[in-house]
DNA sequence: GTGTAAAAAGATATATTATAACATTTTAGG
DNA sequence: CCTAAAATGTTATAATATATCTTTTTACAC
């Protein structure tokens, strides 16, 4: 089981998570011959500034912003596209929104915990689990390329929080 | 492991898959004092058509058909968000489309096997999976509250015409 | 049966998410 | 530098979903 959950749920140097997952990217595309453009590079640090899933509209806000002109969306859904590809974020389907991918590299398939509280979205390779599925599937007959794991609840903070104003 | 894979994937009399959709419906509405009116029964009629899941919009038009009058999205959206609330009917989330729930009396936390291909959906319950996403969340400290698991792949019978036309 | 309040559906407009199509700019490599 | 490929810009629009207000239908008290 690995897991970025302590990560996500504590206080922590979050400088380095962005840092990381910058060098993560550029490990990896330089090994595919891809190009690490300023948008795609934008969009993959602007959604390691949190741990929270951003919708592309969200991205492109900020991005809008950032450069100080109007992006359209079509940029937006480009770089999303090309990190998708590589591995280097999410895209979270019961949000509708995408984040950045801790483990670039494993090539686990990966389950979320996504805190319906304040947002916040970790990520966990359970190798049992997806030893399960896979032999459920096969049970199935069912030939299984990919999958989509969303766990919805609350991270131990928001639960601290609302156990504590339970007590008001 | 509890399973319409089967059904899904093999020929059967699918007019009694309806029919019992629709009498389980008609029980569970009574037991919630809950009204199946025309427009619900119809969106739950047309969910259960076939075993592949439908988007709103196309629900709209086949409506609008069957009714012969333009139904308007919120009244698609209303009667799919009836339906989700009785269990009746499921969202997947990684098409934006929605299918009848084979078992709606149980409270598992289900699994489906989407095939890419055909758009056949199965659904399955496995108590190991959901007992070891429970545990797995407690151990990150995570309330889990629902899940939304969707694994992506090929059908039976898609995969046999993949491989047979892979032989010509 | 009629009146009434609540529930459902109709109607209109619009928000949100995502893509198509074509023009222009940037980049890597010859 | 030149060129082809890649990336981005630009405009328009598709696809999915919701807000708001009006009208109709329903359950049920009387």
């Amino acid at each position: 089981m690995l897991t970025n959950s302590r990560l996500v749920h504590q206080p922590h140097d979050h400088s380095r998570c962005i840092n990381a997952a910058l060098a993560r990217a550029n490990d990896i595309c330089a090994a595919k011959n891809a190009r690490m453009t300023t948008t795609r590079e934008a969009v993959l640090r602007l959604l390691w500034q949190s741990h929270k899933a951003l919708g592309a509209y969200q991205l492109q806000a900020q991005l809008s912003e950032l450069f100080n002109k109007p992006i359209a969306p079509p940029t937006v859904y480009r770089a999303i596209e090309f990190l998708l590809e590589l591995g280097l974020i999410h895209r979270i389907h019961s949000l509708n929104a995408y984040i950045g991918c801790p483990f670039p590299n494993s090539e686990h398939s990966n389950l979320f915990m996504i805190c319906t509280q304040c947002g916040s979205v970790a990520e966990m390779t359970h190798n049992t689990i997806n030893g399960l599925l896979q032999s459920a599937s096969e049970k199935a007959n069912f030939t299984l390329k990919s999958q989509s794991l969303e766990l919805s609840g609350l991270c131990p903070q928001c639960f601290d929080h609302a156990e504590t104003s339970d007590n008001d």
